[in-house]
DNA sequence: GGGAGCAGCCGTACGGCGTACGGCCGGGTT
DNA sequence: AACCCGGCCGTACGCCGTACGGCTGCTCCC
């Protein structure tokens, strides 16, 4: 009766495993498996056939060893996904760019889109929970470095790349979605579209909504798609980056 | 052997699906159920406890027949979460608002956040595929009136209004998994950062991390938790805006 | 040398999901 | 009166995550 708090896996678990606390065995030949090797191959299986093709019983058959036996190193499933999060952003290149804050923060940008691209499974993994790992913090702390120092407070230099981050993730999303419907259905976006215009003409009768008919249709014949995730992740980012500009400046005029 | 293209239903179908291409029976006590009616109790489960809580056999129940008949009316819960979102963009207002376009893309970011504080499952529903429907088209129709007229090409205005709507989204859902882990936790934010804190400092030796560490915990007070998320959003919608009148401006001036 | 303990491994089974399939029923049409 | 067919739905299948308990063989201690 007592709603019991389901999946609540108690922090100490969940953080001892981002962070890798396991004194390593001390058995002649180690165990079979580990923590790292279950989630390189579990990385594997996301890059290649996306999340809904991780399950774990595909990730014990790709190590060679039963279902179950994954469970000795990884709690859960949840589990597994955050530890395969902070290790995918552990990849992440961090150089010291040369250069004005702009410059650092689109570069910045550029590199969290290659992430998405190379890991498309990170946009639909639900963390509803924050990951808190090291490689995430390190993250955090690289990327919060190439901005500290443009004359806002702290509490705005963190919302400035939340802001970032955020575009930089609907876009991918966008641009993921189009590969996935290409994937699903065998046909290129444009394909989809001319499929499925002939049945939408039938239902819109003619002369409901101009605009959107107007607009989509112009962007359709740009991009020589429905959606050009390029164009908005160029578009936008340009935007926002101006957007920030505009208040680095009064900060400045005001100092 | 072959890959057969799976749940690539047929175009026809959704769409029909969507714009409710039925006629109604002509028996004289007309059938128990109907896609509205469903529709609407899959809203009012998804509303109250979640997407993971919408499931065919719970939608069936709460409509007094059993699972299998609510496949009658629609094809499957691909099609059913389609035509929820679809319903849940016709609710939205879609007044004349007096003022410049800054006023009315503000107010439509605003009438996009309350929609997705109403329907929080419209965040996680996961559509490769875009619905479609006609109240999407209207939402659609309308927001790009507000802005078609203020000085950019029709790509660039498909791409603003791409940009703002994305952030709104993004702001939506940070603030949604807040809501969520207070909901599975039953702790608040600050309460769940006080009991993963002590671990966190066990695993960070202390120095590393420093800039993460001070912007972190200067955000943490401010908000008086770790994530503001109405201030994220609102911070994010006016650098935003100021990104947009920038280009808005550029062209004003070049005219 | 021998016994105990325990870490690693995993087979089985449970409850839940989406949904394919085939059948039943009763009103409408001819 | 015969037939058809739309609406309804019970059963069953193949997936999923994972709880539980048992086996095995190494290590440690005496």
């Amino acid at each position: 009766m007592a709603s019991e708090r389901k999946a609540t896996a108690d922090p100490a678990r969940s953080l001892a495993l981002l962070w890798r606390t396991r004194e390593p065995t001390s058995r002649s030949a180690g165990p079979a498996l580990s923590v790292d090797r279950i989630v390189r191959v579990a990385i594997d299986i996301a890059d290649a056939e996306g999340l809904d093709a991780l399950t774990m019983r595909r990730v014990g058959e790709a190590l060679g060893v039963g279902t179950m036996s994954v469970y000795t190193y990884v709690p859960g499933k949840a589990e597994l996904v955050a530890v395969m999060i902070d290790t995918a952003y552990g990849e992440m290149p961090r150089p010291a760019v040369e250069g004005d804050w702009r410059i650092r923060l689109e570069r910045i940008a550029r590199d969290n889109l290659a992430l998405y691209q190379r890991h498309p499974w990170m946009l639909r993994a639900e963390t509803t929970r924050p990951v808190l790992g090291p490689q995430l913090m390190a993250k955090y702390d690289y990327e919060l470095a190439a901005i500290v120092d443009i004359g806002l407070t702290d509490v705005e230099v963190d919302a400035v790349l939340t802001l970032v981050l955020g575009h930089v993730k609907s876009a991918a999303r966008a641009a993921s979605e189009v590969v996935d419907l290409e994937r699903e259905t065998g046909m290129t976006d444009g394909q989809w579209w001319q499929s499925h215009a002939p049945w939408l003409e039938t239902f819109m009768t003619a002369g409901a909504y101009p605009i959107a008919s107007r607009v989509g249709s112009a962007a359709g014949q740009q991009h020589g798609a429905a959606y050009g995730p390029e164009y908005a992740f160029e578009f936008g980012l340009q935007r926002v980056l101006d957007g920030i500009s505009v208040v680095v400046a009064e900060r400045a005029a005001n100092r």
